[in-house]
DNA sequence: TACTGTTCTTGAACACGTTCAAAATAGGTT
DNA sequence: AACCTATTTTGAACGTGTTCAAGAACAGTA
């Protein structure tokens, strides 16, 4: 029934967490710590949080539903294809860089389709298709037409681009994650030359062969 | 110094520890099972290993050693280029098949760079770079020849894309992985098709970019 | 107020991976 | 043999995430 006090306990716990993981880092910071800094038993946290991964879950919700009003403005005002991405990206990095290392805990576990973790998991379903309604939203009428065969893909090939991009940024060390806005420009630039040579004629074979491909991924979803 | 007796008795752990993996999965093992299947005490398991995924580890080296004699046969054999890259293929998944379920304890681990397991971390650098060797090889002398600014840059990508391969098979939940096998045969034609391309001087401009944004990314080793 | 069911809180206990000091064994040297 | 050092083996103990039975606090109803 969740009552007040109970909603306020539970956000002092989650609110406790993300201290301790952003100063100490999400490896080093054991549940009973985050018990005693929002001063409740240890049982208590379990009551609220099903496991210390469901801690930085939901974070991860709370980021993505803050960060889907700055990212609906950002696409109102943008215009060109790639403006609009980088729109996308900008929210969801500047978003992310205070927790840009323990993020890691989060994205550690991208490859392994068990993990409820996973960004390609069953339990953060909603929070992906969130995300390819934005990039759907930033392909929408953009010139030239994307070819009608490969329209439907490119949403989760852009979220996946994005997912790796972030990926990159988490594990890069160089001073000031310089690297990364290296390769965001330059990927960007990419994306957006692949995406107006797509329609090429030269190039039909080429994109049925892709679209083949992509068929044959999507098949079924990937993970129970 | 490693004396006879210890020897046979550190693979009498790794024995028991497969034969558990493989029957009852890498979670679901416990250090306890497998020194009491190997008939020693706790301690003993790891005064020969570092730890439980060091036991994957050793499968995953052993792997790779066994593996390399096949492959250098598959290579001397086959002639053109998407055969060669087939000749790798087949000899992994056909070696791995047995072992489907359990390599995704290693893989799972993947996107952390910090975690050992991971293909790209430093502990698994030496597998790895016999890997690239067996891709170079394949690429070596394959016609039409590979552009000289690309070339540097490709066994990298195709082991990234053989990588790719791997991790999708092991979450291939179609029946005997019916599913894999057509990626396996569409994505080979792909890559082969690209890579005949990549010449194309109307490419050009594409390829270039590619070029400067694989720079970007290899500037220097991504993980310690 | 007294009773009742639900929600919340507690901390002991469990299972696991891992560490470590101490004991046992082996191999070499006098 | 007796002794010494290095290697191997042992199992108790630790810290961790997680579970759970028991109780406390609460909200509604008579």
């Amino acid at each position: 029934m969740a009552s007040k006090k109970a909603e306020e306990t539970r956000s002092r716990i989650l609110r406790a967490a993300l201290d301790l993981f952003r100063s100490r880092g999400f490896d080093e910071t054991t549940m009973r710590e985050i018990a005693s800094e929002a001063s409740v038993a240890l049982g208590a946290a379990y009551y609220y949080f099903a496991s210390k991964e469901a801690l930085v879950m939901a974070f991860y919700e709370q980021a993505s539903a803050e960060m889907s009003v700055k990212i609906e403005a950002g696409l109102a005002e943008a215009k060109g294809l790639d403006s609009r991405l980088r729109a996308i990206l900008d929210v969801k990095f500047e978003y992310f860089a205070p927790d840009r290392l323990f993020l890691g805990a989060l994205l550690r576990h991208a490859a392994d389709p068990e993990n409820p973790l996973s960004p390609f998991s069953g339990q953060t379903a909603h929070i992906r298709e969130r995300d390819l309604r934005y990039f759907a939203a930033a392909l929408e009428g953009s010139r030239p037409a994307m070819p009608k065969d490969l329209a439907p893909y490119l949403p989760k090939l852009l979220w996946l681009y994005q997912m790796g991009l972030i990926l990159f940024w988490i594990s890069d060390r160089s001073p000031d994650q310089r690297r990364t806005r290296q390769l965001r420009d330059k990927s960007l630039s990419l994306v957006v030359t692949a995406l107006k040579l797509a329609g090429f004629p030269l190039l039909r074979p080429l994109r049925k062969k892709i679209v083949e491909l992509l068929m044959t991924v999507e098949g079924e979803p990937e993970h129970a």
